[in-house]
RNA sequence: GCGGAAAUAGCUCAGUUGGUAGAGCACGACCUUGCCAAGGUCGGGGUCGCGAGUUCAAGUCUCGUUUUCCGCUCCA
């Protein structure tokens, strides 16, 4: 199977398991929004949970906030969203090549400047000593006739921009005879806005001005929350601030499958530092945050990191910490030094002073910031493609197993009656009462006890607890190991302790 | 958004030159059985993605549309 057939099958295990579907399936889904099933929602809080308790359990100087998607519209304004996340797009029909339509017309533009520079550098060397720069410049017709063609695209296109008409950018193009750098035509589709910040209305009416955007990502609600974080929660630089929530992206193409959602759920912490002593954070948390990975035994040879060389403007050292996903290795996780420009921008547009004054030294600064940023859906995706496998049994036939790290299983133990009768379904009743309280558990009588073996292999349930006849004299039972399918036979009042061994988050927490 | 492919039961799919919608698995009940997807009997489930058109007659032909997958484009 190759890797590609081997990501739709697994799409399909999702969905016929229950752990993903397609959002509004009985109304011909919505693209690009999934929805998390009765399984799939409890693998993601247990992914969470491992995330949460490692930042805030483990780190005493971090603690968590949950803002809200809705954010006053300046924030957007001083994060750089809204300049950034706005772009006239324009495809070129013949090359199905998209540009941006102002940096076509600006390109032209410069190839006008470009025009002018050079009939000036001719005239220079024409005149020599005797060059009047400003003269030629108001005299000479091939430059007149190219500076009327400039002054006249450029105003257009200033006005174009200012009252954002997107057909007028269209006309310019046209009217410029600009073409496609591939396929030289000018085979153009209409200008199209593209606004990756989805928007709404806080009005009731309806009106466009009390225009409200859904967050783009959830980093912002902690810097505008640091201030009452920090005094509030009297905390001493260097401390940090987590959040999980939900952000929202109109991408432009979102496709494979929940790597890359409308809709998604981040998991940020920004860790706030004296300005100098970034670049040793940034070290520390791409340290730390690759132990977290690995930690949870999906090989550690399926994790790499690809240092950005091309930095955002925000930031003075980037990597990703990728993943081998079914589709080559992508993004899982971003670490960025974002330097104060988040907290130096929320400063400058609310003119309140974000200041830490260090008791210590008595200086006073705006702190800079390392951020660690996972997609909890990308994360899910890593553990569920990871864990899909195909299995060839001694008996020549297949059986598909989830090798789910356990303490992520949404399943923690299945309890199944070797048979409906003989007063097994009794005992195993006290089984689950033994169990329910510290694990998650599924009770099957339904089949034989093969089929429901497989059954919970399909869900990645790491163990099966089996009441049989013996169990009715001696008070054992087995329990069947997922991955190895061994069997153990074990007193009942033993089980809690036994499975709570592997299954237990507090164990995985431990070895961090 | 452009190009290509696809859409029939919960899943995997069959359905002939257009002629009364099928199989296996799954699901429910009962019987038999009991440690790695067992057998039998009976049963529930589909306006064939949606909308038009051609035709006496459309799952099948034509057009449109929606969704999904692949490629391109974009990605703080």
């Amino acid at each position: 199977m190759t890797q590609e057939e081997l990501f739709k099958v697994l799409v399909a295990h999702c969905k016929e398991y229950g752990f993903i579907f397609p959002s509004s399936e009985i109304y011909d889904g919505l693209a690009a929004v999934y929805d998390y099933g009765q399984m799939g929602v409890q693998l993601k809080n247990n992914i969470k949970d491992y995330w949460w308790e490692a930042m805030t359990r483990l780190n005493e100087n971090i603690v968590g906030i949950d803002s809200c998607v809705f954010m006053h519209p300046k924030t957007w304004v001083a994060s750089g969203h809204v300049a950034a996340f706005n772009d006239p797009l324009i495809d070129n029909k013949d090359s199905k090549k998209r540009y941006r339509a102002d940096v076509l017309i600006e390109d032209y533009l410069a190839k006008i400047e470009e025009k002018i520079d050079k009939e000036v550098a001719k005239g220079r060397k024409r005149f020599g000593d005797a060059f009047d720069e400003a003269q030629f410049r108001a005299t000479n017709p091939n430059v007149l006739r190219e500076k009327a063609k400039y002054d006249e695209v450029h105003g257009r296109y200033l006005k174009a921009e200012e009252a954002n008409d997107l057909g007028e950018y269209k006309q310019i193009i046209l009217d410029c005879g600009i073409v496609c750098p591939i396929s030289g035509t000018a085979n153009w589709t209409d200008v199209r806005q593209f606004n990756l910040m989805f928007s709404t209305s806080l009005s009731n009416t309806g009106a466009t001005d009390d225009k409200i955007y859904l967050r783009p990502e959830t980093a912002q609600g902690i810097f505008v929350e640091y201030l009452n974080v920090q005094k509030t929660g009297r905390m001493k630089i260097p401390f940090g601030i987590a959040q999980i929530g939900k952000a929202f992206r109109n991408e432009i193409v979102a496709r494979q499958f929940i790597f890359r959602m409308r809709e998604f759920e981040q998991m940020e912490m920004e860790f706030f530092c004296k300005p100098g002593t970034e670049m040793e954070w940034f070290a520390k948390w791409k340290e730390n945050r690759m132990k977290w990975h690995v930690n949870l035994g999906m090989g550690e040879e399926n994790y790499r990191f690809h240092d950005h060389e091309k930095l955002a403007h925000y930031a003075n050292a980037a990597t990703d910490i990728e993943f081998n996903f079914p589709f080559g290795f992508k993004e899982l996780e971003g670490i960025h030094s974002r330097t104060d420009f988040d907290l130096g921008n929320h400063q400058k547009l609310s003119g309140k002073k974000i200041q830490y004054f260090d008791p210590e030294t008595g200086e006073s600064y705006v702190p800079y910031c390392v951020e660690t940023s996972i997609g909890v859906d990308r994360m899910t995706l890593a553990v569920l493609s990871h864990a899909y496998t195909v299995e060839k049994l001694e008996n020549g036939e297949e059986r598909v197993v989830m090798k789910i790290p356990a303490p992520l299983a949404p399943v923690k133990v299945a309890v199944l009656p070797l048979v409906k009768k003989d007063g097994l379904p009794e005992i195993a009743q006290k089984v689950v009462d033994e169990l329910k309280y510290d694990f998650s558990y599924q009770y099957d009588e339904k089949d034989s006890i093969g089929k429901r073996y497989r059954r919970q292999d399909a869900i990645g349930t790491p163990f099966c607890v089996t009441i049989d006849h013996d169990t009715v004299s001696d008070g054992t039972v087995t329990v069947r190991d997922r991955d190895t399918m061994a069997q153990e036979r074990v007193k009942i009042e033993d089980l809690r302790a036994l499975i709570d061994k592997k299954v237990s988050l507090t164990n995985l927490l431990r070895n961090l």
